[in-house]
RNA sequence: GGGCGUGUGGCCUAGUCAGGACAUGGCGACAGCCUCCUAAGCUGUAAACCAAGGGUUCAAAUCCCUUCACGCCCGCCA
């Protein structure tokens, strides 16, 4: 029947659909085939039709309701012309499908249906500090979409690009050799502490500014001891920064530093590439490329009077290198870099080089204004962290008292970090958001522990029937007519889709508001329909199959949020 | 000044790109439910005509125009 229950429920009715159209005479573009809250999938095809050939709808869509044809071997079981819509319902084998393919492909249900190799840079946050709450956003979303497309099937590589070379590291090396290391405190924090010390001394004393044009000149020259100091900085930010992703269930496969392409000799290769497009010239003793062919007015520049390289002009040689090793080139970079990236990607195409798919996030602020490393404005991911879990084992011992203390732990970071997660990801990335501690801290219904939670019911039902039932046991779903069960099993058909949509467009929310759904389902599947206790045999069987099915999709779907998936709270 | 993004019940939010059948869900409020599998659950009530105004269309939260508000950005910082 295909690899899809919905999508091949979709295409079917597409198909159908098309016969019937072509067959009446009409020409259309698409069929406009939709999930629908008053079928399976409809269509509102009779609309367009109507407007194009000038006739009523009503008449349009009795038409191809009269001429379609419903296969025998399909997943459609009925179809309706209601005024101009035409809607379709799924058969019973659509049901009983989608019941035994997930027991039979469990994780892998919906999956490895694309292929091709992806480089997705993510984070690359400045290691002069911890992370913040704007750097996890970054995270999150970025962590979440390469779990989307590695689902989906793509072979893809995480990237962190660090920026080990920057202005902002050249202050906190000034400051490491000047004040020393605090090592009394987590190496990322204690990197903090120098670079806002070293900021506050530069703004004092202009003098010692010359200091860091000085150390910048160094390193780009090449002077060992220079860079070493540099590489200590960076070395001491970084692992901070990989301890926090690693308590946020974020890791990178990749490395890659931002000096590499000075000493490798990448930054003057492309330099002369862009010089041979004859798209440069000299701009009062810097090089610039016009990009006026793409809309932009103003000159980018790729290499300043003094002779050394630009962010931007770094990042054009990493994005070289990345559009030779991958199929596609994914960014996940906050607003700030709108114009950047968009700079960028009309220089790679100057250049006749592949262009990134950039992601674009809008900024978290905080109540008081928006956050700044340098003047010390922020909250730390690490603070948000700590505070969350503590709040998380309150609750969990509120409500499990009796448990080991070890149990609550567990639990409590689990889910604090599911709700941080949950949190994130679920609000669309172009919203611009303003952290707020109150709602950080409170476990709203319906977020991550929610899920979490319908996780651990269906473990629970499926713990408390080992002793009679067995998953690997043959069962038969046709038994499963309770509208709560169907509902169930028809949110479950449709998770092909929220990935097939979630890869396409990079859009991670929209597994978030799936993973809600599907436990609001189940939810009211446990709350209506008994499963231990059912009275007939063939039936309590069916349902702690449906059970296992929807806990293995609750945790599919958690595990693509990266969130854990306790199988007790 | 210009560019990009956002504006949905008291608060947060889905839906907007691919216009259609009663605008999604939560928080908060109010009223209930321990129903045998964990009440981090479930049920019900009140509450938004989708920033404002115009336009296109048989049909607009969704497309176009204008205005307002907020956020981000605008060449030798990263």
């Amino acid at each position: 029947m295909g690899d899809f229950l919905f999508l091949e429920l979709k295409k079917q009715v597409e198909s159908i659909l098309n016969d019937a159209v072509v067959s009446l005479g009409y020409e259309i573009d698409s069929l406009y085939v939709e999930a629908s809250q008053h079928s399976d999938v409809a269509s509102n095809i009779a609309f367009r039709l109507a407007s194009k050939y000038r006739q009523n709808p009503k008449d349009i869509a009795e038409k191809i309701g009269n001429t379609a044809v419903i296969g025998n071997n399909s997943y459609i079981g009925k179809m309706e012309v209601t005024g101009p819509y035409l809607n379709f319902w799924a058969k019973r084998n659509y049901l009983d499908d989608t019941v035994l393919k997930i027991r039979k492909e469990k994780e892998d249900f919906a999956s490895n249906f694309s292929s091709g190799d992806i480089i997705l840079e993510h984070t690359s946050a400045n290691p002069n500090g911890p992370l913040h709450v704007g750097h996890i956003r970054n995270s999150v979303i970025g962590d979440t979409l390469s779990r989307v497309l590695k689902h989906a099937g793509y072979n893809v590589r995480t990237q962190y690009y660090v920026n080990d070379i920057g202005r902002q590291i050249a202050i906190v090396s000034w400051g490491l050799k000047n004040f020393g290391f605090d090592e009394s405190k987590k190496s990322d924090h204690a990197i903090a502490d120098l670079y806002i010390r070293s900021n506050q001394e530069l703004e004092k004393d202009t003098f010692k500014v010359q200091d860091i044009d000085r150390l910048m000149q160094m390193v780009e020259n090449g002077d060992d001891d220079t860079i070493k100091i540099f590489d200590e900085s960076v070395r001491y930010s970084l692992e901070g920064t990989k301890q926090t992703l690693k308590t946020l269930n974020v890791s990178h496969d990749e490395f890659v530093y931002e000096s590499e392409f000075i000493r490798n000799g990448s930054v003057s290769k492309i330099i002369d590439e862009l010089k041979s497009t004859g798209h440069t010239e000299i701009d009062n003793g810097a090089l610039v490329v016009d990009l006026s062919d793409y809309g932009f007015e103003k000159q980018l520049v790729i290499q300043r009077s003094d002779g050394t390289s630009l962010y931007t002009t770094r990042d054009l040689s990493y994005h070289e290198q990345k559009s030779a090793e991958s199929d596609r080139v994914i960014d996940i970079l906050g607003a700030d870099h709108k114009l950047v990236s968009s700079q960028l990607k009309a220089t790679m195409n100057l250049l006749g080089k592949k262009e990134p798919e950039v992601v674009i996030f809008e900024f978290v602020s905080l109540p008081e204004g928006s956050m700044s490393t340098r003047k010390g404005k922020f909250i730390t991911a690490d603070d948000v962290f700590d505070k969350v879990k503590s709040q998380a084992y309150k609750e969990v011992d509120k409500r499990r008292p009796d448990m080991p203390a070890d149990f609550k732990k567990e639990i409590s970071d689990q889910v604090g970090m599911g709700a941080v997660r949950y949190d994130i990801v679920s609000v669309s990335p172009e919203k611009s958001t303003v952290f707020d501690w109150k709602k950080a801290l409170d476990f709203e219904k319906q977020g991550g522990p929610y899920v979490q939670y319908s996780h651990a019911r269906a473990c629970n039902i499926l713990k408390k029937a080992k002793t009679f039932w067995n998953p690997e046991n043959s069962v038969n779903p046709s038994v499963l007519v309770e509208d709560d069960e169907v509902a169930l099993i028809k949110k479950m058909a449709k998770f092909d889709q929220v990935i097939d949509r979630s890869a396409k467009e990079l859009k991670p929310h929209t597994v978030a508001t799936y993973a809600r759904e599907l436990a609001d389902d189940f939810n009211q599947f446990y709350r209506y329909v008994p499963v231990n206790s059912a009275e007939d045999d063939e039936v309590r069987y069916a349902r702690l199959a449906l059970v296992d099915c929807a806990r293995i999709m609750l945790a599919n779907t958690l595990y693509i949020l990266g969130i854990s998936a306790p199988e007790s709270m």
